[in-house]
RNA sequence: AGGGGUGUCGCCAAGCGGUAAGGCAACGGAUUUUGAUUCCGUCAUUCGUAGGUUCAAAUCCUGCCACCCCUGCCA
């Protein structure tokens, strides 16, 4: 037996424990009518979890009852971001699978007299169905013979009526204070081609109808799905009673994720990418997985972040700064170590020789148990970041400043001797002179400095467009404004700096820290090469006052 | 208003009658050739609230309050 970390396991060990089940079966069940995004990462972790600390099995399950909304193209990219994830499905099924199955077992209802055609349309049943605290009316159809029942359904089938015209319903409760009870509509005639079954069918079942005989022929024993179906359940038990399905899976609820400042309304989403906002889907902007994968946050940081923030019952909004911390914990113990400077000024060292050009090492990584290195230039001409050096620096400035010493990381100590300045008085460069006996890792000087700069070698070093993207805001200040201005509010900023070419020669594309910067990850945006900031180093640009 | 849920530190979240885990954030301090990391320390006499039961309650009972979800032929 294992330790049940959240109270879906423990409902699953009350189960096991007490041979309700004797194995774990779950899945995952979008519906493919838009890309996945960070709110579904959670049910993705919990669901493949579950499977992987019970020994059990998880199926792909593409809910696809409603051929209006849904495509090919969406079942594909959630099969990219969930391989992408690393999980692996057992089998991959589609509600559309089990049509015939579906209708079958429609007609089972019919003949025992728990459902019916109904002749009224949407309006007439919305307007009978009663309210909050009034009963609805029953249907002047409900009480049609079996036999009337069955040739009805037939032909709803078999295109013999015009959409809407007729419908199937679950013949319940129309008293009862559960709305979702009040003879639910089942089966409705909907003309649209599905994107696997193409025209075959001009009926189609409703969610709650097909869902528990979906799960039930799948062999799943634990439905998992988010609160707002917790009124459904009942319907959910409904049809399995009534079908007599042996064991009834079951199902259970748990709070969805929310962010703080993230929008993650598929409905928005879907606007976004439509009306251009954004370059697609997968912009690093969005709180898509794919957006996220393109944006450089690794899969582990995320299912990290899904695991740490836990499962309850409970509505809650965890704070992206929970998540950035699980980035940057993954990405401090893996990213590799560069340097680059986005405001450049030229240092020159005066003492240091003409023409000369020396290799030094440069750390992969303080935390690499190899402690591999790789060699970076060092010679005359230098670039360093403005914001490191201070003509009047304030208490507790450790970076340069005139007659003052730093360390020029994995180089040498340097001296600021003299500062040339623009006719517009901003300083132009910085003369300095260089400590020879401070070679890293030969260090005799006696100095001590206690700040240590990022440099980059004048000639080596190369121009890059940096970006810094923010998330899509959802908070109060943008409320009611068009998400388009939202976006602009939240626009790119663009550097040009010079940036070490180690980092951009790397084929692959995996995020780097820029020393003293941010984590960092080369990325193709409309075709455009550009470094793009993933998260920030924390409070490294601060000086404390 | 009828039904279904939820309320434990700024944010997540354990706890399931025996006297408040942990993480994020924050704040001290040490180490540091990234003001990062790492490290060590501080951070709920109190569990929405008012009563009750009990030797003992965040946990059981009752009332109240707050918030979320439900009146699609969407999922």
């Amino acid at each position: 037996m294992v330790e049940a970390t959240n109270f879906i396991e423990q409902i699953i060990n009350e189960e096991l424990e007490s041979g309700k089940v004797n194995s774990v079966y779950t899945r995952f069940p979008p519906e493919p009518n838009g890309y996945l995004h960070i709110g579904h990462a959670k049910s993705l972790c919990i669901n493949f979890g579950i499977k992987e600390k019970y020994n059990g099995k998880c199926n792909l399950f593409l809910d696809d009852t409603n051929p209006s909304k849904e495509k090919t193209e969406f079942v594909n990219a959630i099969k990219e971001d969930i391989k992408w994830l690393g999980f692996s499905w057992d089998k991959e099924t589609y509600a559309s699978d089990f049509f015939p199955k579906i209708y079958e077992l429609a007609i089972e209802l019919i003949k025992k007299g728990k459902a019916f055609v109904c002749d009224m349309n949407a309006e007439e049943i919305s307007q009978n169905r009663g309210t909050l605290t009034q009963a609805g009316k029953e249907s002047p159809w409900r009480n049609r013979s079996v036999e009337e029942n069955l040739d009805l359904f037939t032909r709803m089938k078999n295109g013999e009526f015009a959409d809407g015209e007729k419908c199937l319903r679950a013949k319940i409760d129309m008293a009862s204070p559960n709305i979702n009870m009040r003879d639910p509509v089942i089966y409705r005639i909907l003309r649209q081609t599905h994107h696997r079954t193409g025209d075959e069918w001009c009926i189609y079942p409703m969610y709650d109808y097909a869902h528990p005989i979906c799960d039930y022929m799948q062999g799943v024993t634990h439905s998992i799905c988010t609160l707002e179906f917790e009124d459904h359940r009942p319907l959910y038990d409904w049809v399995g009673i009534e079908l007599g399905f042996a064991p009834k899976p079951r199902q259970i609820e748990f709070a969805r994720l929310n962010v703080t400042n993230l929008v993650m309304s598929k409905r928005y989403l879907k606007k976004l990418v439509e009306d251009g906002s954004v370059e697609g889907w997968d912009d690093p902007r969005m709180p898509t997985l794919t957006g996220l994968r393109n944006r450089g946050i690794p899969a582990q940081a995320l299912k990290d972040f899904c695991g740490r923030i836990g499962v309850s019952k409970a509505n809650s909004e965890v704070q992206i700064s929970y998540f950035e911390a699980c980035v940057r914990e993954y990405l401090n113990a893996n990213a590799e170590r560069a340097m680059a400077v986005l405001n450049p000024l030229k240092v020159t060292i005066t003492n240091y020789p003409e023409n000369q050009t020396e290799s030094l090492d440069f750390e992969i990584n303080p935390s690499d148990e190899l402690k591999r290195t790789r060699k970076i230039d060092f010679s005359k001409t230098i670039y360093i970041d403005q914001d490191d050096f201070s003509l009047a620096p304030p208490p507790k400035y450790f970076r340069l400043k005139k007659d003052g010493y730093v360390r020029l990381k994995s180089a040498y100590i340097i001296k600021c001797d003299d500062v040339l300045f623009n006719e517009d008085g901003s300083v132009k460069e910085l003369l300095c002179s260089y400590v020879p006996e401070s070679k890293s890792g030969s260090d005799t000087s006696g100095i001590k400095t206690k700040g240590v700069i990022q440099w980059v070698n004048a000639e080596k070093g190369k121009d890059v467009e940096i970006r810094q993207y923010g998330y899509l805001l959802n908070d109060e200040e943008y409320a009611g404004q068009d998400f388009s201005e939202r976006m602009n509010k939240q626009s790119v900023k663009i550097f040009n700096g010079k940036v070490e070419p180690y980092v951009l020669d790397n084929a692959d594309d995996r995020p780097y820290q820029l020393m003293r910067t941010g984590y960092f990850k080369l990325l193709n945006v409309k075709d455009k090469t550009i470094l793009s900031e993933i998260v920030s180093l924390k409070d490294n640009f601060n000086v404390k006052k």
